[in-house]
DNA sequence: CCTGTTATGTACGGGAACGAACATACGGCA
DNA sequence: TGCCGTATGTTCGTTCCCGTACATAACAGG
């Protein structure tokens, strides 16, 4: 499976922890970041006080997967990997930010932490903001916004999760995840899909998913015909699919709590 | 490269425009769209005689990459997905929305477009909505919301772009793309990065960033030793890149112009 | 200078998915 | 009823990448 821990080369480097080098932003360093370069002047000020230059040394973890974190950071000269951590240990960066961007996205969206991994892909400095700033702006939405943008962070769950299947996973772990995902949104248990279409959405031959559906039915969990397919054991479905079903639905659940749907 | 047009059999069928069902929406059906009936009433209320209950029947295209949509859809029995389309023709989904969510996203992101289709994958039905309302309360947003929600969604990007990347495309061209994304980042053409590390980023061996490397060293595009890598050639390292990398590029620079960095 | 550690090079067998070509089977429609 | 288009089944050689094992080479420290 690709890259395991490899435990003999640790992946993640002694990590010396990111302390301040001033505790006053100097202004004009600020501009080194596109985005707080980009900040009308009085916004910036507003934030000035609470901006801490500090280093970044390689493989600093800035976030852990599911763990909140109280800054976000604004890279400078560091660049920074978001990376999806699976159960035995494979990763895959699923985007970088540098001096472009800004790491913590889930914090403004109202989420506070999200299921990857923040690490210092390349040594440098960055600001970093204690995130309470970003959280009372999310708290100033309408309720409108605040939902949608928690929807938008479930969403940025699934992408990067289909990320990490399609690196990590096969063919069948596949079919079985796209299987239960779009189970989870119909009422009863039949779709109307042909393997082409499936083969069409999964990125693969359509042969491929006629193979993998037919071992399916094979073992009873499924039942098809000609673009009908029944799903006759659910559970058995989810025995067999990989973890990313689990990580999305959980991502949404806990965004997206049924409260009100009931 | 996987799945083709495939002529014979056109991926999206027959697809009659979607129509209103009720011109008025009924405040019970809204219930049926997760989100939808997460609204306080305050806030439906508002929005209902804007909601229209349409029909979605399969293969309907709601968004086309890269167009302005003047509508977002809550899906209530239907089941979209989203695709991102290659220049070839091949395609994957990115993610899928039920009637636990919205498309849309980019609309009140601040983006108004993305770069990938929203292809009804279930027929049923939805309400559509104006994105007008969408858009007055972006502009309701601070400017440092509304440019941090622009940033979110440049990285939406990047992420379902990897996921296209991980599935479509060889190591060689991932290791070019992940080159030229680290380097755009970076203010010499030197990164301090060992093939290891590499190898952990994309998620593939060790060995297979070893050959890319060595091939791309014998070209003279890079030169590299123990962990130091230096771009030679940049504009042949863009030749031999996969579409993703432009893809990603060109949709950091539409939504974060420069205008302020200079 | 020698030695241990880390980085890179190479080679071999195996598996998953691909591209292509074809075979079968169901179902709507004339 | 028979036909035709669409859906599904099957095969074969190929490619890309994996897993493993090991070889070489640079640097770091004693």
């Amino acid at each position: 499976m690709a890259v395991s821990p490899r435990p003999k080369t640790p992946r993640v480097r002694a990590a010396k922890a990111a302390v301040p080098t001033h505790i006053l932003a100097h202004a004009e360093e600020t501009k080194l970041n596109r985005l707080l370069a980009a900040l009308p002047d009085a916004e910036l000020k507003r934030w000035l006080p609470d901006l801490e230059l500090v280093d970044l040394p390689l493989g600093h973890v800035l976030y852990e997967s599911g763990a909140t974190e109280p800054n976000v950071y604004f890279p400078t000269s560091a660049i920074v990997s978001l990376l999806y951590v699976m159960e035995n240990g494979d990763s895959v960066e699923i985007a970088v930010v540098g001096n472009e961007g800004i790491v913590g996205v889930s914090l403004f969206m109202g989420g506070n932490s999200t299921p990857s991994r923040a690490v210092v892909q390349s040594a440098g400095k960055g600001y970093r903001l204690n995130a309470q700033i970003m959280k009372d702006e999310f708290a100033h939405f309408g309720p409108a916004t605040r939902l949608l943008l928690r929807y938008a962070q479930a969403l940025i769950t699934q992408m990067s999760q289909t990320a990490v299947c399609n690196r990590h996973h096969t063919l069948d772990q596949q079919l079985c995840r796209w299987l239960l995902l779009s189970l989870d949104r119909l009422p009863g248990t039949e779709l109307a899909m042909t393997q082409e279409l499936i083969a069409n959405m999964l990125g693969v031959r359509r042969e491929g998913v006629t193979e993998g559906a037919s071992k399916l039915q094979k073992v009873g969990l499924i039942r098809y015909a000609r673009g009908r397919i029944t799903v006759l054991d659910r559970v058995g479905l989810e025995k067999r699919v990989c973890e990313c079903y689990a990580v999305v639905k959980k991502e949404y659940d806990r965004l997206l709590p049924m409260e009100l749907a009931a």
